[in-house]
DNA sequence: TTAGCTGCAAAAGGTTTGCAAATTA
DNA sequence: TAATTTGCAAACCTTTTGCAGCTAA
């Protein structure tokens, strides 16, 4: 698995941590008035336990190994509310992906479009973008919602003009 | 800069040009080694012709108009091969909605998440992001295929913090 | 003639919804 | 108890696909 953090040697098991994010995050959910429940906590676990980007199907799935009754349609409907609590974002990584993170977790998602990997880079990136942007045009950009799309630097010497649809991917 | 800005589409008579605009393009389809059918021109009229961004379904409507019989499959299959001979693009606005224009009009979209209006701004707008992002992590972006969300100028005042989810839109 | 297109129907894929029953506070 | 949540099934929406018949070149 993942290996030890720096900053945790020496402070016990990631399991404690985890558990303290997973009452942090059932904490304000009830405060918000939400009620908890089996399929809530397990979902709430299965977020912090995650590495990275999940879709709804992959928390589904973590889910049913230990609670196999958990619908999946309880599972939208939990981020749908942890959403709005502020706790969960949504990223759109193209073509009807979408994936899931905690919000203290912000970033951008550059997508490849020909391989398909996904390359995170600071939220700051856009800084001086959504600046210009935002003084020419008087939009402010938020694109953490959706990936970037492009190339990888693996990709991009192959891929030519562009103008490649990810639906011409991997030849 | 281009003389004639896109914004200028469908002001005063612009038949003459459109006809020429929609045999060009035939042309290109035939060269490419393409059959021009009925269904073919009428989706390519229809492009032409059309105001800014259109959805797959809007083609079909406006085809339907002369063409009753031409199925959205085709429309799908046609805007496909268009795509593949460059003529073509499409955009991912968000959330499902795909919109496609002429290859030569390419341009980012600005997308709110508030209320839904597109605003278009010059593809250069993310030159220089492109340049850092590539020399900072070798990745070529290409951000005319997907939206670029956030909140237009009406919205970004009463937008709040950078969370709200396109899925709380008012339409 | 014949490869390329088309219409139709059906599927696919991810997400949402209506409802009665179960559960939380 | 009373209101919130849940599981299930079915709907949704846009896009894709299999296939047999049609048609442009």
């Amino acid at each position: 698995m993942e290996p030890e953090h720096p900053s945790r040697r020496g402070r016990g098991p990631v399991v404690d941590r985890d558990t303290g994010r997973v009452d942090a995050i059932v904490g304000r959910l009830r405060d918000s008035g939400g009620r908890i429940t089996v399929a809530r906590r397990a979902l709430v676990e299965a977020l912090v336990g995650a590495q990275g980007h999940v879709t709804a199907d992959d928390l589904a799935d973590t889910i049913h190994a230990r609670h196999p009754e958990v619908h999946r349609s309880t599972v939208y409907r939990t981020l749908d509310v942890l959403e709005q609590a502020g706790v969960v974002e949504h990223v759109h990584l193209g073509h009807g992906r979408a994936v899931y993170h905690l919000a203290d977790e912000r970033h951008l998602h550059l997508v490849c479009e020909r391989c398909g990997v996904v390359v995170e880079v600071p939220a700051t990136s856009v800084d001086r973008l959504r600046a210009e942007l935002s003084t020419s045009t008087g939009f402010v950009i938020a694109p953490h919602h959706f990936g970037l799309p492009g190339w990888c630097a693996a990709c991009a010497p192959a891929a030519g003009p562009p103008t490649i649809d990810a639906k011409s991917r991997p030849q």
